[in-house]
DNA sequence: CCTGTATAAAACCACTTGGTTATTGAACGA
DNA sequence: TCGTTCAATAACCAAGTGGTTTTATACAGG
């Protein structure tokens, strides 16, 4: 994922109106006007939320007359999802052999010269 | 997770430097200056950047000295990778299980009476 | 106690964001 | 063709963001 594309899927994530409509979309297409309904928003506000979430991919828009019908774009969330399960893994793995070198070396020095944990 | 963690931890993500900042991270606590130094970019900007992640709790502040050591807080970055994997799934098993429903129908309609494809 | 160092805080600026209302555009239905 | 409906665009506004420079604070060490 390119670092433009990560920018806008976490900012489109970052907002609860936003994060609504996806979940809004997980159980169906929608029209603009079906969205913006329970919002206490207006229909321009609930579009320009869905440019946002189309400009990051987790969004496409279909044409039915004159509907735009909003449909969830499964592959971007998920590609979105992997790579911060990726980073988070890698992130994880690098602070915890961290930690346990550094509790090594504290137990080492507290001890003097007696390794008293299982150290490899 | 409570939406404002969220809302605050997914824009905290939706910033290059803010990644950077994290990857950086996993290889060990630093400081501020240390930080700063690869991003020509001013002591307090980084500052900023440091409290906008803190308050999505993906970083703690140590104390040595003068110095305000940060580190890596992996535990809500795995709060959030969670949420984020628990919510895709639940979307994307949403939408394959409608997009199945649709194409039956498509299925239907389309041969009047006789389905072609293996729908169960 | 003064000096240097590490960080935070303040004040400021340009740009973006999330919202509004009003207007325009596109497609249908009669 | 005319009105209606769904959505996008425009123009505007308040508040937030990402950066700056300057100033203040806290601590260590001679």
């Amino acid at each position: 994922m390119s670092p433009d594309l990560l920018d806008a899927t976490f900012a489109a994530l970052a907002d609860p109106t936003r994060r609504a409509i996806l979940a809004r979309l997980a159980s169906g297409e929608a029209t603009v006007t079906e969205l913006a309904a329970p919002f206490r928003m207006s229909q321009p506000a609930v579009s320009k939320h869905l440019k946002v979430l189309e400009r990051a991919g987790l969004v496409s828009r279909g044409r039915d007359a004159q509907r735009r019908p909003v449909r969830l774009e499964a592959r971007s969330l998920k590609a979105a999802t992997d790579w911060l399960e990726n980073y988070r893994t890698y992130w994880e793995e690098s602070y915890q052999r961290l930690d346990a070198l550094f509790g090594e070396l504290k137990a080492e020095e507290g001890t003097r010269g007696g390794k008293p944990e299982g150290a490899s």
